[in-house]
DNA sequence: CGGCGAGTTGAACGTAATCAATTGTCGTGG
DNA sequence: CCACGACAATTGATTACGTTCAACTCGCCG
């Protein structure tokens, strides 16, 4: 069981909002989890067994297709949910792209606790309305936007998901940021190669857009342009 | 207000389940609309002031670019529900692709009934989750499929979703549908432009895989090799 | 029969993928 | 502390897939 009192993401997890005899209940059916760095949680097609919310850390979901080429569908920031509730197989594979540590349930337990909860049920459907619009977005991407765009759209989007990137531009400050991905998996979220990202973030660079102090740090040094650049409403 | 007893689409709807009474309750929330084909229904960007249920006809959700380059994010078919509850804004446009028979609702009204039924928001959040799903799943054929993997998974799709597809499959019949979608259509579905699309339906017609009588009409002549074409799991 | 829009087909081009070599970075052990 | 090895990232050369531009065909309705 858990103590969810002084949960750090409390407030912004689908738990916020719970009386306290809620969070009491929810409490006793979830543990806490840590994953580490690389360690796949769940795979896709497997039995959706668990459901959890993501306390610290990131994660990605990503699909294979038979041979192997793999997109990442979607990445998980803390205070987020993972896992698909109400079904029987995961969609897509779950894997820690950081040490995480999550709060875990049962699927079975937390379906049960949901269907007498409509305020929970409520804020899962928010979030999951969201996500939605987040993933159709992102099919604009992946149909329409070229390399530079996509590059341009991906580090305006985990800079904003980090935290505080709009917050910190509107101040005037250089917004820096650890890019939780390696080139790699940028290409696996953008549909590109691992070349294509690195000449490209090397243009942005070039084009005194962003700076690349080592090779997970990212400065954006010019919201507007790159914001131009990315097709951003 | 709406007659909700006999509506056609009543035991697939988010409507269905509902008791008597809150269906009678609805109902009186619900209006019919007819819309046109070409007629467009609620434009990317715009305030969300309705939902609905789609009665009858096909639908497209579409997201555009500034500059004007358009990607199909989620075609409807009947019984589906269109429409982004809980936010104020629309997402994307809903555009007609056939003559279609709707059952909308003001987003307000439909919002407050959907708050005091947890089995209706239940059916919703079912419905958001398979969508979502889908969305991700199209993810992986926009970032990682070739342009005959596009096409063959799409005819397999709309297929499935037209009816009865795997039905008829199944008792050796030959699939035969009509697609709603036209040429550039199935382009900004699959993120291609008119030519690919008509030279990739060529090239499966070539290897008699489907037919094509006439422009709107697909036949699956072999199911099984498209199915693997399409490298569905 | 003529004209128009949708679709097909062809040729040339361009962007990103692929193949390949090099450089850079980090962690480990001497 | 530095040297080494392994892996990540960059850079270069070539290829290929899908796009673009353009001409042509088909089907349909006036």
């Amino acid at each position: 069981m858990t103590d969810c009192s002084h949960c750090p993401v409390g407030d912004s997890a689908i738990c916020a909002g719970l009386s306290a005899e809620a969070l009491e209940c929810l409490g006793h059916l979830g543990r806490k989890q840590k994953v580490r760095r690389g360690q796949t949680l769940v795979w896709e097609g497997d039995e959706a067994l668990v459901v959890a919310n993501v306390i610290s850390g990131i994660l990605k979901l990503s699909i294979s297709t038979a041979d192997g080429r793999e997109q990442i569908v979607g990445v998980v920031f803390p205070s987020d949910f993972i896992g698909r509730p109400f079904g029987k197989e995961s969609p897509h594979s779950v894997t820690a792209l950081t040490d995480a540590e999550l709060c875990v349930f049962t699927r079975s337990a937390f379906d049960g606790f949901a269907r007498q909860h409509p305020d929970l049920q409520n804020r899962l459907l928010m979030r999951t309305l969201t996500e939605l619009d987040r993933a159709r977005h992102w099919m604009l991407l992946l149909g329409k936007k070229t390399a530079s765009e996509r590059i341009a759209s991906l580090l305006l989007e985990v800079s904003d998901r980090m935290g505080d990137g709009a917050a910190k531009a509107a101040a005037g400050l250089p917004e820096v940021f650890e890019m939780p991905l390696d080139r790699q998996q940028m290409g696996d979220v953008l549909g590109l190669t691992i070349e294509t990202v690195s000449r490209q973030l090397t243009k942005l660079k070039g084009a005194e857009m962003i700076d690349l102090p080592n090779r997970r740090t990212v400065v954006i040094q010019d919201r507007a342009r790159l914001r131009n650049l990315a097709l951003a409403a």
